[in-house]
DNA sequence: TTGTCAACTGACCGAATGTTCGGTAAACAC
DNA sequence: GTGTTTACCGAACATTCGGTCAGTTGACAA
């Protein structure tokens, strides 16, 4: 028999307390003692069930990666104007921040001091390399105005969208559905009546 | 005499070399070696011309808030539709982003880990207060689009602002006056054509 | 009743941390 | 030349760090 399991943790809850940890202090200013306090146990109990503090970390980048990885490779399948499938990327987009709302905070902090930031940065890379280009090819298409460098573009529209993981709490501030909807509203068609 | 000086540290290039370590590698991931090698002295040598690692901290924290703080005093005693008030204030905002990138890149990534950093918090906070409410009046005023709740509005168009952080290198991608311009083009008017 | 095993604890390790301290070489003041 | 100041070094400080390991506990199976 397997339910209930009397109380205790897994490697599973063990990384969601440590992400909602790391997202709190920083990874770098977080301790192994700070975990083990918030999990309710001693340190050495955390290492009965995860191999140590960079897996850990490791672990919770891929989540967020795995993510953005998905939407790249259904979208590379995708057709239609460029300009259709930004918007379609940039809710998808919204869609797995808020989903994996822990994990992608964390990975838009990595800065590369390790082997695994390195590593996350890389496949972070990608996705930016992705989006910076289906950016021009709706430009070239002259679906965004010419005025505007792609690059720029991509960047202050990413900057707009990554910036969720700084203010949106899931419950408040209505459904993703809804953020995404003003989100592409305002970075689409301006703020401005 | 005073020229020249010969070579040497004093607390101002400590300050600069300090803050540009912190940016590469975060605060909490950068330890006093880290500051010395880069400074090209030893450890205790930093402590002749600092008081320690917060106050470094805390004085590159200040350089970033007294040009937010200055911008919304030179604000509040302006006039004229919110909305044409809010767009000097991005532009203001950009251009202190820019002059004082590390500084601002810094406080940008404070999570208030210490009292020093909770200090930053709040006065970081005022900025926010100050440029949420004039949103509102531009909203009340009937400037900004009726199916944008103004709150988030502030929250994505600050997002794009501080963005800028993550990406802009001076000298690259043209002046901080196209920068504003561009960023006021896309958030006020949208990317769209 | 005994044995097994998952889930821990507590004591500990070596390394790294921020900071202090005694000393010192070179430049400057007189 | 003598005394003082400036800018630093090297060693040491107490503390904290990530991590290890032998042992304990309590639920459950036989």
């Amino acid at each position: 028999m397997e339910r209930e399991r009397k109380r205790g943790h897994d490697p599973e809850s063990v990384l969601a307390v440590a992400v909602r940890v790391f997202n709190e202090r920083g990874y770098d200013g977080t301790s192994m003692e700070d975990l083990a306090r918030a999990l309710g146990v001693t340190k050495s109990a955390i290492y009965y069930h995860v191999p140590g503090k960079e897996q850990l970390l490791a672990r919770a980048l891929d989540r967020a990666l795995d993510g953005l990885t998905a939407l790249v490779v259904d979208e590379r399948a995708a057709s239609g104007p460029a300009i259709e499938r930004l918007e379609r990327v940039v809710r998808q987009s919204v869609r797995i921040l808020v989903e994996r709302l822990p994990y992608v905070t964390l990975l838009l902090r990595v800065r590369g001091n390790s082997a695994t930031e390195q590593r996350a940065l890389e496949r972070r890379r990608e996705f930016d390399a992705f989006v910076s280009h289906l950016v021009k090819e709706a430009a070239a298409e002259g679906s965004i105005r010419p005025d505007l460098d792609p690059a720029l573009v991509t960047r202050l529209l990413f900057g707009a969208v990554n910036s969720i993981t700084e203010w949106y709490r899931p419950g408040r501030g209505g459904s993703p559905g809804e953020l995404a909807d003003a989100l592409v509203a305002m970075t689409f068609g301006g703020l401005r009546v």
